[in-house]
DNA sequence: ATGACCGTCTCAGACGGA
């Protein structure tokens, strides 16, 4: 199974590019963030056209959450939200079931700045998601946690450690709660389990040219359940959608295993 | 190319993003 997380940064603006990386790296489910629209603004009949179902969770101008699947794929149990969450109205969370194997889409609490209220809300909404993960691991089948964590998990998924000095991101604080995740789910970020040690990035600031500097972040993760990191075939990023005609500011993390 | 952002909403400028 191929699947890919993209935070598009706006369904609306990012379509086009959406409906590029359906065509061209044809994956089987697709976790998306940012989607940024009105539950009725969504366009699930253009990605129907385009040959995948749809269940998202919006929440108007800001956040918002997607799980696209491939035609012929089951797609069933889907949910929104978590239990326990800061503001539930955010439309941060969504899980289903896609052939089998059970996918959340997540959009991690910014934070804004360390020790504001929203960072706070972060350290709680990590702390959920870490519940949920537990919860997981109970369940039936594999599972997939995906999307853009807003933490770099170590030093060296930052291009300048320095320029963090202070901020979130990169705080102890964030990444004890990323690892509280994985060990609470029995969950791997899929890009350590190929490639070790790599320096990955998956965002860049729009701003001073960061992107073509080579100045990001690997802040978009694929969390995956042992069964799945045991048939790792590709863990990669697909630069070429963060150039050329309106591009998000992540680029988008394809994670490819054997099987179902 | 020695400077450099892009969405959203409401209508020039705030606000969020990371």
């Amino acid at each position: 199974m191929r699947l890919v997380t993209w935070n598009v940064n706006s369904l609306k603006a990012r379509l086009p590019r959406v409906l590029e990386l359906l065509e061209t790296v044809a994956p089987d489910v697709v976790c998306l963030q940012e989607t940024k629209c009105a539950p009725e603004a969504f366009p699930e009949d253009v990605l129907r056209d385009a040959g995948y179902a749809a269940v998202h969770h919006s929440g108007g101008r800001w956040a918002g959450v997607a799980i696209l699947a491939r035609d012929g794929l089951a797609l069933s149990e889907s949910a929104c939200g978590l239990a326990g969450e800061a503001q539930p109205d955010q439309a941060r969370w969504i899980e289903a079931v896609v052939d089998g194997v059970r996918v959340a889409s997540v959009y991690v609490v910014n934070g804004q700045a360390v020790g504001t209220e929203p960072f706070a809300e972060k350290l709680v909404f990590l702390e959920a998601m870490a519940a949920r993960a537990a919860g997981l691991r109970d369940g039936p089948g594999e599972t997939v946690i995906a999307g853009d964590f807003n933490i770099c998990p170590t030093d060296r998924d930052v291009y300048d450690v320095q320029a963090f000095a202070g901020a979130t991101h990169v705080t102890e604080e964030e990444r004890a709660r990323l690892r509280a995740i994985e060990t609470a789910g029995g969950l791997r970020d899929a890009h350590e389990v190929l490639h070790p040690g790599e320096q990955q990035f998956t965002w860049w600031d729009y701003r001073q040219g960061h992107f073509h500097r080579g100045l990001g972040l690997r802040i978009d993760l694929a969390l995956v359940s042992e069964g799945i990191a045991a048939g790792l075939e590709r863990v990669g990023i697909e630069r070429d959608f963060r150039k050329g005609a309106k591009p998000s500011d992540h680029a988008p993390l394809v994670v490819q295993w054997r099987g179902g």
